[in-house]
DNA sequence: CTGTTAGCGCTTTCAT
DNA sequence: ATGAAAGCGCTAACAG
């Protein structure tokens, strides 16, 4: 590897001019500067990367920590995370917790000090455990962080989410207005925040409505390899239901597999509404329809939250922001 | 951040004295090393990292570059590689290329000199260009590169694959045994490597065989919007197709979709072979019989080799490993 | 405009 | 068993 000494020998020159002439500094001539400029790029000269970490205290590195990378809306974030930061020109240190508590603790004791900031959804069992000591300790470390997802309402950071709870109002109203009088909400992510942020605004919808008579519909689900039998068993029991929200996608194609298989005519007897990432919908027939979760924007704003945090350090009081999803409608296929 | 000077103008030692107490020197008395430790642990003491990366020459960090993360296989892999890693004590820098050479270029660019090693799967843009021209350059520098999954020939570097000619090879034999005399390959990948593979793999079975009459159908399908529509009407057309291959598992997704669509039994008149990443199967009902990818073995197996090469400084050959996919069948389930 | 010097935090000889 | 000192590669006062 070659380094800065051996340029500034090569050159006749001293080290620190050799370092000014590369990071453009106005005390440098023209001439020198291009001198240089040309032999370290004829040499490949590529700065130490631990050095300049140790004298600028700053390492020019993102923590990551997701929950879990097969779900294909926090692949999404990833990768829009991953796109954003090098625009930014920081590296990505990627940790998944695996939601589990115990690996994000030690992901996180992993991450501090050798990042400039973190970005961070936290794991399912974070979350039902409420556990935060360990993201409490890193704040008040004063490293930047922004939480994104998944959060925790007692930490005071930047936060970046969904409005989940409007969205499922929404969708629930709309499929009152299309006249639904059978809406059932199905649910895996009991103990999530944003589960119960969707869960809430499916009930208050219902609660609202002054035409529809039933009472709000939650059914748990566990999402494991028995969620289509299960659920095959529930729709077969309960005739008259006319809509399903799906609190996840998979939830979502699944349902929509399991009325197929039962001879349900699609939307016309039964309507679906499942939380997107594109990702899952192509291998759904027919095509479902979405409440879609902005990953781009999400990462976006949450990356410029962090990196603003990073290098202007203002004091400011800790924001959340809200990313509005939309209800996309998806034409249904053919059945040919 | 607390230092090892603190620690020691603390305790009235010398700075050298404390660090190798941390290290567990035999130079250092039992009881001033508990002393040392007790009060680094108290004072949550944590070893700067530039610093120690700049002093050793080594960052223990690997630097692991993937074409897309959405992709449920990779997205397997490089969670097995995250676990992995962290067992030995490794970061991961991660870098999606998002099967752009360009990217992918950059992106070595930037881990050549910050990681201790790189672990790559080549782009799409890289197989079908055959441009290696970067790679060749990083493993010319001596930083220690493990291909995994895609990768180009004419490097000279481990390479951890899997043999995608022989479970094509065995799934079609698989077939004819079963008295299938319409088999067809859908072909998404041509121009990759793996996909080359698969396909031969195909072909040489169908033309090994004494019983099967008819010559190797390989049928290119884009893998866009519109696979379903396309797949739909190549199968209303040739009637007689009773065994699929679909090379990647999205394929074999929507061929099951569209099959069902046209009232075909599966698997009794028509049967269907993929790809797999568990993920995706959960989708499709009946559920798809599978060619499993062992993203496990094939991330451990990279990790070993590339830790190897770090540590051990071996200048052993470049050595290839083919991991041995396995034909899964599954039940199909029953259309209540 | 260029060079000298100090030091980021750590490890590692080499004394003592 | 402990400490002093050098130096990893770089940047940034400060001096000239």
């Amino acid at each position: 590897m070659i380094t800065l000494k051996d340029l500034a020998k090569e050159l006749k020159l001293s080290v620190s001019t050799v370092s000014k002439a590369l990071n453009d500094s106005y005390e440098i001539s023209e001439a020198t500067r291009e001198k240089v400029k040309k032999l370290a790029r004829k040499k490949n000269y590529k700065p130490n990367k631990a050095a300049v970490s140790l004298r600028k205290n700053k390492t020019k590195t993102i923590g990551v920590i997701i929950p879990n990378i097969l779900n294909p809306f926090f692949g999404r974030l990833l990768h829009n995370i991953e796109k954003g930061a090098s625009k930014y020109d920081y590296n990505i240190i990627t940790c998944i917790s695996n939601e589990s508590l115990e690996k994000e603790k030690k992901s996180l004791e992993l991450l501090d000090g050798s990042v400039d900031g973190i970005l961070i959804a936290v794991a399912k069992e974070t979350q039902t455990l409420n556990d935060a000591s360990h993201l409490k300790e890193v704040v008040d470390n004063k490293v930047p962080v922004v939480m994104f997802d998944r959060f925790i309402d007692s930490i005071k950071c930047d936060k970046v989410i969904t409005d989940d709870y409007k969205a499922v109002y929404d969708a629930t109203n709309h499929f009152l207005r299309e006249g639904r009088r059978h809406i059932v909400l199905l649910n895996s992510l009991s103990g999530l925040n944003v589960g119960k942020l969707r869960v809430n605004g499916y009930v208050d919808a219902i609660k609202q409505s002054v035409v529809y008579k039933e009472r709000p519909k939650v059914v748990e689900i566990a999402n494991d390899d028995l969620v289509d039998v299960n659920l095959a068993e529930y729709i077969r029991k309960e005739k008259t239901v006319d809509a399903i929200i799906a609190i996840d996608n998979t939830l979502g194609a699944v349902a929509l597999n399991v009325l197929k298989n039962q001879g349900k005519k699609i939307p016309d007897e039964v309507s679906v509404i499942g939380f997107s990432s594109k990702h899952i919908i192509v291998f759904t027939d027919p095509k479902l329809s979405t409440i879609a979760q902005q990953s781009r924007k999400m990462a976006k704003e949450s990356l410029r939250r962090l990196i603003d945090r990073i290098e202007k350090k203002k004091n400011k009081e800790s924001k959340t922001i809200i990313i509005k999803s939309k209800l996309e409608h998806r034409e249904t296929t053919k059945q040919t």
